[in-house]
DNA sequence: AGACAATGTGAGATCGATCTCACACATATT
DNA sequence: AATATGTGTGAGATCGATCTCACATTGTCT
């Protein structure tokens, strides 16, 4: 049999007395009499009652929703920020709806269109695209909090927390240019990104600094997922002259150019020297361990979640701008390079 | 500035017609002139004017979203399978909210809710208990559709979707057994947890079919996170006569005992053999590479999905069930253990 | 011509909760 | 006694979209 849920007309009614009243005595607001309020009390434990959210988001116009659209849940990278963004906003008393972009643009603004539709009180975002972001900057004129996480976008004007990826880039390719590699291979994902990016230029700041030209063969364009690192990895390093060491610019990469390294019979750091950016869990159980760029991923989603909640509560300062460090972990994946 | 979102009253008035008639031009149903249909979406148009989903929501009963509670979504295995809803959900014309538990049952109880106040239209849940299931039976009762996931709980009535624990986990230790180990570790969550009963179950019945007998000190509770499993291991292998072999209950747990055997100075295969529950990127970059028992985790997800939009769309069959088989993929981390 | 459908449109109710306003009654202040 | 203040309550408007119903207007058929 089929119950429907109990509204607060059924209480009011259960308790004789007016919706206005009864809704006075459960949000405990205007005066109502001691009795009064515990006959409305009683009433609505009798009968279950809960207040339908979505009458009272339409009546003072938003839902304690915040939407959250990242690049790829399945990246540990995400999926930690996904889950710290959902603690905070229990604890602020609010849900989390997470979308998924798949990195494309298209998908990010219809995601972002649905879910304005539902009124939801804010948005953390990482955008797709570095420069094509209307769709953003109309939240802005809407007066809708954003925050922006790992990635900013240009002509936004909203509080972001991104990481220093072009200085943990030129870190990682000036160690390797230290150890003695000048052929440095980078695999990167689409360059829209803004990490991707940002991280492309501190490579290339890196070689520049050493005076060591640019060679576009040297660079691998992938998708973000272990499967088109493998493919990415083995074309780049079928060529004539490979790279002798390869930066890799995100882990689920890193772990697809370790795999791709291992069916083509390529020892590390022997035969090829490697530093991935971002830390990840098996990075320390491999032989060699891997070199990587880490960042400090679990304070990324609360920092983010933070400052969308600082907004919902009515602060009004200036964008706020969080940039991270990054640091080099140096381990055993990069091996000394003669010249030859 | 801040502009308001356009209403329909807004698209109504530019076009010079009633609201009645205007949503009847947007929806397309009843009767409407040609020429007024295109007047009406011309103000639309112009006005930029999107439906407020709460508001239909309201009228209609039902918000177009479907909410998932997952144990963890840093799990891999959850991450992909809630990648896997979402596409779904998004070609269903739906959005998706998703929250976990963190396998806490007061937690999974809160955050449903939470979310029936939002008058969701359907639920997957993957339940924390096995037993403690009042709050899903709930669903029930109001007709709320749900689809379990991964894990079934006791007394619901409800499709669900899951795979084959305890044939996977018999076969995994009857392997152990027949490669001649005896003392045989087992590393698991929660025993409220569905899956972790399951394959504890299959991991007994192997021991018994082969006459071994039961040791409770071989068996380490963890929480399945890489931290958790390293601490759990590291217990389990501290005592005078550790297991030659260890059977991890999923993939963060497995790479949780591969650190940890790396800390302890413990080779694998040679001083212990392993097989874990759920394949992982890198299962097979390690050396050697683990024998894990897979699950066709690309097809929980989408099958589980796939029930509950039937049910949305009306289908009232008997609850379905399905579940798919595992699979024993052998790969170098078990070694032959002589007697001794 | 008169009856009857088909087509097109608007007024107003509805979903459920909230909030403003007006009113009633009591007590306090001049 | 007359006015002000404090308390407690209900009627009704409101949020935005949808849907029922009533009312036109046209065309069609006997």
């Amino acid at each position: 049999m089929v119950r429907k849920r109990a509204t607060l007309k059924d209480v009011a009614a259960l308790a004789n007395v007016s919706r206005a009243t009864a809704a006075r005595a459960l949000n405990s607001y205007g005066y109502v009499g001691d009795e009064t309020a515990q006959k409305v009390q009683a009433a609505a434990e009798k009968l279950g009652y809960r207040g339908n959210r979505l009458a009272q988001a339409l009546r003072n116009g938003q839902l304690p929703i915040v939407g959250c659209i990242l690049g790829d849940i399945q990246n540990p990278f995400f999926a930690r920020i996904a889950h710290d963004i959902e603690v905070l906003a229990r604890e602020c008393g609010h849900n989390l709806v997470i979308g998924s972009s798949e990195e494309e643009l298209d998908q990010e603004i219809s995601l972002l269109s649905s879910l304005r539709s539902l009124s939801i009180r804010g948005f953390i975002v990482a955008p797709t695209s570095a420069t094509n972001n209307a769709h953003l900057q109309s939240l802005n004129l809407e007066n809708v909090p954003l925050v922006l996480i790992d990635r900013v976008a240009e002509d936004v004007e909203s509080d972001h927390v991104v990481v220093d990826n072009e200085g943990g880039a030129r870190k990682a390719v000036e160690y390797l240019i230290a150890m003695g590699h000048r052929r440095i291979g980078l695999l990167q994902d689409d360059m829209r990104i803004f990490t991707s990016r940002e991280r492309m230029t501190g490579y290339r700041t890196a070689l520049a600094a050493s005076g060591i030209a640019p060679d576009d063969r040297l660079i691998a364009v992938s998708q973000s997922t272990v499967e088109h690192a493998v493919d990415a990895t083995i074309r780049l390093f079928s060529q004539k002259m490979p790279p002798t060491a390869l930066f890799t610019v995100d882990s689920l990469m890193t772990q697809g150019a370790l795999l791709a390294f291992r069916s083509m019979g390529i020892s590390i750091p022997h035969d090829v020297s490697l530093i991935g950016f971002d830390d990840f869990n098996l990075a320390t159980f491999t032989d060699p361990q891997i070199t990587v760029v880490s960042q400090p991923v679990s304070e990324i989603g609360r920092a983010a979640a933070r400052l969308l909640f600082d907004r919902l509560s009515g602060k009004s300062d200036p964008p706020q701008k969080i940039r991270f460090e990054t640091k080099l972990i140096v381990r055993g994946s990069v091996s000394r390079h003669s010249a030859g």
